[in-house]
DNA sequence: TTTTATCCCATCGGATTAGTAGGATTTAAG
DNA sequence: CTTAAATCCTACTAATCCGATGGGATAAAA
């Protein structure tokens, strides 16, 4: 499961999404740069009801964890550092809640050696292993762009 | 993450995963009935080392969930009350862990309706049950028999 | 100089996790 | 009938993690 730190990452990005869209086809030819149109902490809460003081430190996370860039004093805040296109979900897992693979042994990003098992020869090794590959199937493959799509568009029937 | 609940009950059923294919072809046209051929904790700690009595009460739920029976007294211990194939392992992880959906409001057996957000309209929510169904393809087709799989067979180039 | 921000560190209560303790109950065997 | 070996049951505990908060330092704009 998510922890509350994640997903409140996500509704957070959401709105930063949306608005590096919006100044990406405003400012046609880049003449806006990211780092001049922050979106602050207060404006986020406003959108999306949570605590203050949480989301700063999550923000602070996706800050060192190389997703976003920060301005800082009067009409500061924060702002995507890449097209959304180019964070995949399962980054934004990793920096707030960790490793994605089931088992510490099958991670990727925080292999850890199992005691009182031979990964070669484990059963439930292998099998936690395609869990894993079909977890990062999808969270590698999704992108903070996918985040905020209009769900008014061509979703009727799905 | 799986828990240490769960990585230790799928080490135990491994060891009942077995007993129980050895009964099956030993005793040819169920000659044996599986409740005549149980494995008692301390056998199965013998082949896993752990702690006794954490595994008395994972054991206990899985026999609560519907996958182990019990024999009490001496000779007595736990059997499978199904053949291996027909006990997938999200069955196991639930018992033990709980949701596998990376959301409650996602979650097929522990649903949970989301606050601050509207279902049909949030995209992280299309995107999570994508997660879970992917999880799931794994994790529902794949079973306690595939615990057991003598990995000297057929693996090398795997 | 004031206001509005991010940044940083420490703490805190509650929940969860991993494991322990002690005994009641059941069964087989001598 | 007694003993031994097993499951069953309830409660407890120590440690860790999670969600959240508090107080201030720093930076920038007006």
């Amino acid at each position: 499961m998510l922890s509350k730190k994640a997903q409140y990452a996500f509704r957070a990005l959401s709105t930063l999404v949306r608005t590096d869209l919006q100044r990406r086809s405003d400012g046609a030819d880049a003449t806006v740069a990211a780092s001049d149109a922050p979106t602050s902490i207060t404006e986020i809460v406003k959108v999306h009801p949570m605590s203050t003081k949480f989301l700063e430190t999550i923000l602070l996370d996706l800050k060192r964890g190389g997703i976003l860039g920060s301005k800082k004093g009067k009409g500061g805040g924060y702002y995507l550092l890449k097209h959304p296109d180019d964070t995949p979900l399962a980054q934004v897992i990793r920096i707030l809640d960790g490793p994605i693979a089931p088992l510490p042994c099958v991670s990727l990003h925080f292999y850890e050696r199992c005691q009182d098992c031979n990964e070669a020869v484990c059963g439930l090794n292998r099998l936690m292993a395609e869990v894993r590959d079909a977890n990062l199937a999808v969270l590698e493959k999704r992108t903070l762009s996918d985040l905020a799509v209009d769900p008014g568009a061509g979703l009727a029937g799905a």
